[in-house]
DNA sequence: CGCTACTTTGACGTTTCTCAAATCCTGTGG
DNA sequence: CCACAGGATTTGAGAAACGTCAAAGTAGCG
């Protein structure tokens, strides 16, 4: 089952390199991400160190096996992690939402690829002097180990998914799980009436369900025929009512929302 | 090791409570347990709060949902982590061999369901001295993010076995996984001819693999029908070529042996 | 030596995939 | 502002993989 390779030609182009680095202080992410229980004078170690890269839609962050000289956090955007086999089969094993964490400190070499799905910023570390800090700050390596345990219930959770639930469930999943991060992202519950826009493709979508895309967009449309969801263009999706996807989702109640 | 009567397999007899605990400097996992970097007098501290406990097979360990008085690391046996849909549908979410940990700490009740697959020995903590604990020795809490980010890639590679790998795959691999386990017990490398136990039932397997337990015994008599594997009895299989089961596999190489 | 639970096998149904073609956005250039 | 190019998406038809239901066969234990 070979599969069309990816699209993006124009990945070879280098990441832009933000200089003006804005304070920790003001970061969006500064209360979630891997600095998050850092005190004043931790931020400023911190602050000498980082850097920020940006990366198109569709460019590759890192390749599996590449060395990794940097570790890092998103700020914004959305990247997946993605796995292969020879023949071409794809499986995205993780999506870095803003405040997620990339890369394994003391680990030389890549695991996965990592693509940017929508525009990416990512506020990166150089990956020796990260490793030494994490060894000197135990917030740091607390908050790490927090966020990598979290990291393992959603990977857990998505094992459930991809190995017990059908086409329609995955989608409705999916939605769902986007349209709790939007709530998210505004502070509120997830209910009622809600807009949302779909970070990835139909091919990223089914590379990440485990499904072909035509069985996403065919599920999608039973979605939209059914009356659960309305399409806006391309990856604009309006839930009428937040509960009706998640009855589709398979879970019980407002499923794996953890904390 | 204290014997559990065998009246008990019916399950819901509590767990036997070991009273004299061998040293940790004899522990059999003493090197790769969330322990491995601890010196004598941290030992020591370990020693003093640790308690046994065994489980037969089909036994529950814990139940998702209940409270966790405890955490612990895997002395002997197998244990599986399920999820489940509310209509009944199961995936295991994860195998507890050898030296893995179970529970999260921090963290009230437990996430999944843990069941015993084979007889099982468990080395515990309480929970709140452990939390204390490693608030304080950076040595567990260093091994314990170690241990978190291998048992993350491991779910990842298992997530791209569920979302991309056929049945026949899934089987070759799990063999695999299993072969690769038991030549690490004896210290030597995966090859050749190699006899194994599977460690868990057909049904286990299945809800391991994302696929119904017909399919599972379908794929199993094809993969012997093939010459690609000999059974043995119910849980006994012979590997002519441990290469042979790689190739049907799907992965490159001798795949996700990170270490 | 006979249960009992686990496993295998068969026939058939359903879901999802594959291959192919049409249609729709989105950004670009006239 | 509109037409157009080109990727992204949708839709269709048929095939393959896997699941479901049912029945028969074994291993292993007492």
């Amino acid at each position: 089952m070979p599969k069309t390779s990816l699209t993006q030609i124009n990945s070879q182009v280098p990441a832009t390199t933000a200089q003006g680095a804005p304070r920790c202080g003001e970061c969006p992410i500064r209360y979630r991400a891997v600095c998050a229980q850092c005190e004043t004078d931790e931020l400023k170690v911190l602050e000498q160190i980082k850097f920020y890269r940006s990366y198109e839609p569709g460019q590759p962050i890192i390749w599996e096996g590449d060395r990794m000289d940097f570790v890092g956090s998103v700020v914004t955007g959305v990247a997946s992690l993605t796995q292969t086999l020879e023949d071409g089969r794809t499986q995205v094993v993780g999506l870095l939402l803003p405040s997620d964490f990339l890369g394994r400190p003391g680990r030389e070499r890549a695991a996965y690829n990592a693509t940017a799905a929508t525009k990416v910023v990512l506020c990166c570390f150089r990956r020796k002097p990260f490793d030494d800090l994490m060894r000197e700050t135990p917030h740091i390596a607390h908050r790490l180990l927090e966020m990598t345990l979290d990291e393992l219930d959603a990977a857990r959770e998505w094992m459930l998914l991809l190995g017990r639930k059908t086409a329609r469930e995955k989608i409705a999943s999916f939605i769902a799980i986007v349209a709790r991060r939007e709530a998210a992202l505004q502070k509120r519950r997830p209910a009622g009436r809600m807009e949302l826009e779909l970070p990835l493709t139909r091919e990223a979508m089914a590379d990440y369900l485990g499904l072909t895309l035509e069985t996403v967009s065919r599920q999608v449309s039973a979605l939209k025929r059914d009356g659960v969801i309305e399409l806006k263009g391309k990856r604009g999706v309006i839930l009428p009512d937040f509960s009706r996807i998640v009855d589709e989702s398979g879970d019980d109640a407002d499923g794996g929302m953890v904390d």
